[in-house]
DNA sequence: AGTTTAACCTGGGTGC
DNA sequence: TGCACCCAGGTTAAAC
């Protein structure tokens, strides 16, 4: 589920639940995640105050006074909140994994059936490998067509791995990257160097739009975060190519094709990408 | 250093 | 029904 337009939507819909709050209890009902959860990390929280809740590429990052929790849905996690929890302790469901006991009695929880997710605490979170390295975010100042393009010079990669690439650009995952590609009409399988500045200008307002308009859309399908979450649409309405192969083209008619492409399944019009 | 591949998991769908 | 396979919104670490 989680391309960056979620998770940002899963920060905002969060925040106000557990900004201010204080860590009652955190419960590991499973800590077999990406990175096993660590033994210490209940202690480690237990009575103090979420300061702030931010994104960062596709990591929430729940800040407290003494250090960072840096946690990843990874590709099937997802948060909800649990009103008045005293009431309904027991009724904890398969994959949910952690449970943060808050000040208000509300309680979150963190749902992972792949268990590809994380929730790691650091006490120096700017140093962390896993933020250290990352690019810009593609809805910041610093990501445009210049950039992209002198990123790309002697690349020789596709100009999809290049964009799903977050060294180069954070939060672009397949989806988007195969609608923007689409939208920007470029083929996936172009080496990144070849591919012109003018191209790059498109592409980079072309991936802003996008991702605009999905946090605009998960903002309405995620709203509420007291129940259990319906299943995200996505812009299914608005995809091009994602999931379209076979399908005919939105703007030619032509067959939409269909590529692997570092072990991701990768949609494109043969007409209208170049 | 850049690029590709394998691996981490569960669950849902398909075909035999 | 069962089973064997393939696929899935991500990312890292290892291997070319």
């Amino acid at each position: 589920m989680p391309e960056l337009p979620e998770v940002e939507t899963t920060k905002r819909g969060l925040e106000p639940y557990v900004v201010g709050q204080t860590i009652e209890r955190l419960l590991v009902r499973d800590a077999r995640l990406r990175w096993p959860v660590a033994p210490a990390l209940p202690r480690q929280l237990k009575n103090r105050v979420v300061q702030a809740l931010e994104r960062r590429a596709k990591y929430l990052l729940f800040r407290f006074e003494h250090g960072t929790v840096i946690s990843h849905l990874g590709m099937s996690g997802t948060w909800r909140v649990v009103a008045d929890v005293a009431n309904s302790e027991q009724d904890y469901r398969t994959h949910d994994h952690l449970a943060l006991r808050l000040g208000s009695g509300d309680e979150l929880r963190y749902h992972d059936p792949r268990r590809f997710g994380c929730f790691i605490f650091t006490k120096m979170p700017a140093e962390h490998p896993l933020l250290s390295k990352l690019g810009p975010e593609p809805l910041g100042d610093c990501f445009d067509g210049d950039y992209l393009f002198a990123r790309s010079r002697g690349r020789k990669a596709p100009v999809k791995s290049f964009l799903m690439d977050n060294h180069v650009v954070v939060g672009v995952g397949n989806i988007y990257a195969q609608e923007a590609l689409f939208r920007a009409g470029i083929h996936p399988l172009r080496l990144a160097g070849r591919v012109g500045h003018e191209r790059y200008h498109v592409l980079a307002a072309v991936v802003r739009e996008i991702l605009t308009v999905a946090i605009s859309r998960g903002g309405t399908t995620l709203r509420d975060f007291r129940s259990s979450n319906g299943e995200p649409g996505y812009f299914a309405q608005e995809l091009n190519v994602y999931g379209r192969a076979g399908e005919r083209c939105h703007g030619c008619g032509s067959v939409i094709k269909q590529a692997r492409l570092a072990n991701r399944t990768t949609g494109y019009c043969p007409t209208c990408q170049t």
